[in-house]
DNA sequence: CTATAGACACTTGTATACTAGTCTGCAAGC
DNA sequence: GCTTGCAGACTAGTATACAAGTGTCTATAG
């Protein structure tokens, strides 16, 4: 254990103005690990933190990033350090070459074209055994594509973000199966990244909110055509995007 | 490192006899890793032998499991013992309870359906999107519905084990994303371990071999509806065999 | 004989020390 | 000036030591 993490308030002011070398002078969490609960595992602490920096590109794709680094900015011993850093491999965010370095992964076009394809693929499935259940109620799911339309309308990122990720999330949920959503959720890990840096253009773009309003209106209709079509082409949209924000942030791609 | 996998001529004989307590009576694998490879990594070699070990059934579903007790198993040191149960722990072939021990995850009914759920959404998209390519080459996978006809003919678990495998690959091979099997892959662990208990009752199963001949004929003809309809029809089959296989092994699954 | 409390063995989680490989930069030689 | 070799400071991989929690088994009291 460290003194930053049992007391926290303490520690806090003094570190959140200081920035820890090599890891790209990101600042230090403003909030840490809740301290009385030794439950919670550290790795697990970790984890969180590097991966919402970078989803949110905080830490920029093919940004250094070393175990003994991290571990200091988190105050920390590198053995959780390095499990986190090993999940996040396997989730394609951090890349890690053996006795040289590891960076956060960039972007690959490849894997993003592969999240793509798993994406269309399980929400077409999801959206066929929906409209196949009898009992098929579409009011929650109508709600938020309104809450949607609406964050969209005042401009709110944040609030388009997570009505947008409850959205597909109501789609499993409506199929019957709403914990395969844990696993996309591990899949598009990589969309997330592209999307935050779309999102001032997404959310400026009226024809998504439009595309939600078709899924769930061929949803409520039972009409599997337009619901597979429309999934298509709304899924496939960021893939032209992309190529946009290729040109736009080279250095985020992977080569 | 350690005398073990240094020397591994010396103390072969005399490790192949003895058995590790705690470990089920499991053998030390018989071909230790290369020696002078010092560029595979310890954690790696942990892994792969203990994945083969809970896909071929050798590690019961359910069987105790200990990280010093895999480390003296395989004469390695905890920290790669550790780092490969983290990924199997992510790949749902091991169960983790903090303090209490480590097991191999027991057979999850809900897991099970959420794999041939995706399996089936990704191989019906695969399929869809090899039948739209204009040069569309099905001898190969022809010829693997040969063999593995062949295989299950003359009782070749081994063989039928395998084609089967290249044949569901190369349907994502004709589709142009044969890196997704790899992802595939790492889903359907938890599906091998049922194949490999039902085995003997699918090789004897004529069905599966005429559904691989259905499949592919669909292809070459670019015949959607029968396409889709015998791939769901196909990866529907092991939810019935594993009710069956529920009864017969009731302590591999989980209450 | 039963029930309860406590010691103990064993688990995983974390921290730290050590090893080995790779890159960088400087200096010496061509 | 350019190349080559070496020294040092990094990196991650591995080994070991320590801490903290849990389940079990035993011994003792009722």
């Amino acid at each position: 254990m460290n003194a930053a993490r049992e007391n926290p308030t303490t520690e806090l002011g003094a570190r959140s103005n200081s920035r820890v070398p090599g890891l790209a002078g990101l600042d230090a969490p403003r909030q840490l690990r809740r301290p009385g609960a030794s439950r919670g595992r550290i790795s697990d602490y970790v984890y969180d933190e590097l991966c919402e920096a970078i989803r949110y590109l905080r830490l920029e794709p093919g940004a250094a990033l070393s175990e003994p680094a991290v571990a200091a900015w988190l105050n920390v011993s590198r053995a959780p350090v390095r499990e986190a850093f090993a999940r996040l491999v396997e989730h394609g965010l951090v890349s890690v070459v053996p006795q040289v370095g590891s960076q956060v992964a960039p972007i690959s076009m490849r894997e993003v074209g592969d999240a793509v394809f798993i994406r269309n693929a399980l929400e077409t499935s999801a959206f066929q055994q929906a409209i196949g259940t009898a009992d098929l109620d579409t009011t929650r799911i109508q709600q938020l594509v309104d809450e949607n339309r609406e964050a969209a309308a005042r401009n709110d990122i944040e609030a388009f973000f997570e009505t947008d990720e409850q959205l597909h999330h109501q789609v499993f949920t409506l199929a019957g199966v709403p914990h395969l959503w844990q696993f996309i959720r591990g899949t598009k890990l990589q969309l997330d990244r592209l999307r935050r840096m779309n999102l001032e253009a997404a959310i400026a773009n009226e024809e998504i909110v439009h595309e939600h309003q078709q899924i769930v209106d061929a949803l409520a209709r039972r009409d599997e055509a337009v619901g597979v079509q429309v999934i298509h082409q709304h899924s496939s949209r960021i893939l032209v995007d992309t190529e946009k924000l290729r040109d736009e942030f080279p250095d985020y791609f992977e080569s």
